[in-house]
RNA sequence: GGGGGAGUCGCAUAGCGGCAAUUGCAACAGACUGUAAAUCUGUCCUCUUCGGAGUUCAUUGGUUCGAGUCCAAUCUCCCCCA
């Protein structure tokens, strides 16, 4: 009997995480979430979390599991991941991912390159460079590293440069070698990817309205509690950063209209670069429904 | 009624005689193999064979080789005094 994985995907507050309910429902299964946010259990009303009733119905797993503060990343993910669907096929036919993170779907999908962690002293050194010299001396530094690589990075992009950087170096090889090297996994079972497409202005007022629900069950108390880790890279995150811009909680709550605008348009924002994600990645493999 | 200020490409903003016109936001399109709800790019008056071409800065006239910029009148808005 063929295996076949369902992966629902599509913009924020498109539906998603019900209808991979009610997938599930339907082929008595779990579902696998594929949300880098979701993951934290200190993340909850912000990022949309499943509702207990939600997660009551059916299995999920990568929900609340992990601490903001123990960094995780798609690398982790694809292991885990592809490792725990296996466990799930031992008992079911079909098991749902569901998720808006592109490329930890990319992950389970194709796989990702096996790369060396760099020390985090090495990334701070990177970070203090870019901020003493500028961006032309990451430039640099990556046309000397890798020539290649240089050549196709987006110059401007101070994340890419730096990633390709820390981890030539750590690897003592160029980072596009790596990439290189790399050969998308064939997996052990079938991949279905269901696109959740909704109408531009539709997906926007389900967002507004998914933001003022979000501030009346307390957003803001949220906040507040993850207010000492707003360094985190893992708070860096749509519905929490417009609260930090603040500076301080009780600055934060005389401005909670203006916040609340802010997150719906970023919000927003976020949808449409998702949108793109998935036009370009599955659009032959488009809506099944 | 009297006095003062202002009208610029969706919004905001720069511009002080050489300008298709600054910057920010929004909008739209896109890139992205361990920060990914992150990070970054392009377009953004109209047309374009991407070399350019044509129309613009409330309106109408004027000064000037040349006007968004100076002058006059008109219209609209804001503030102050009545």
């Amino acid at each position: 009997m063929d295996k076949r994985l369902i992966i629902v995907a599509g913009p924020t507050a498109s539906g998603k995480t019900q209808h991979a309910i009610e997938l599930a429902q339907k082929y008595d299964t779990e579902i696998v979430s594929c949300d880098s946010r979701q993951i934290y259990s200190e993340l909850c009303i912000g990022v949309a979390r499943p509702t207990i009733e939600q997660l009551s119905i059916v299995k999920h797993h990568f929900v609340a599991c992990r601490s903001v503060e123990m960094p995780y990343n798609v690398f982790d993910f694809e292991h885990d991941a592809i490792e725990l669907i296996g466990h799930l096929f031992c008992h079911h036919d079909t098991v749902i991912a569901v998720g808006g993170s592109g490329l930890y779907i990319d992950a389970i999908i194709n796989g990702i390159a096996v790369m060396p962690d760099p020390t985090p002293e090495l990334r701070n050194q990177l970070k203090d460079l870019l901020n003493r010299q500028g961006i032309a001396a990451l430039q640099s530094m990556l046309q000397e590293i890798d020539p290649d690589y240089y050549a196709v990075v987006d110059k401007s992009n101070p994340i890419r440069l730096q990633r390709a950087i820390e981890v030539s170096i750590t690897a003592g090889r160029p980072y596009s070698k790596l990439i290189a090297e790399h050969t998308i996994k064939k997996r052990p079972f079938d991949i279905e990817v269901v696109v959740m497409n909704v109408e531009p202005s539709a997906l926007r007022e389900r967002i507004n309205h998914r933001v003022d629900e979000m501030i009346d069950s307390g957003l803001y108390e949220e906040v507040c509690s993850l207010w000492h880790l707003q360094h985190l890279n893992t708070l860096n995150t749509v519905g929490y950063r417009e609260f930090f811009a603040y500076g301080t909680p009780h600055q934060a709550a005389s401005a909670i209209s203006s916040i609340t605008e802010a997150i719906k348009l970023n919000t927003w924002h976020y949808a449409k670069k998702q949108m793109t994600w998935c036009k370009k990645r599955y659009s032959q493999r488009e809506n099944q429904f």
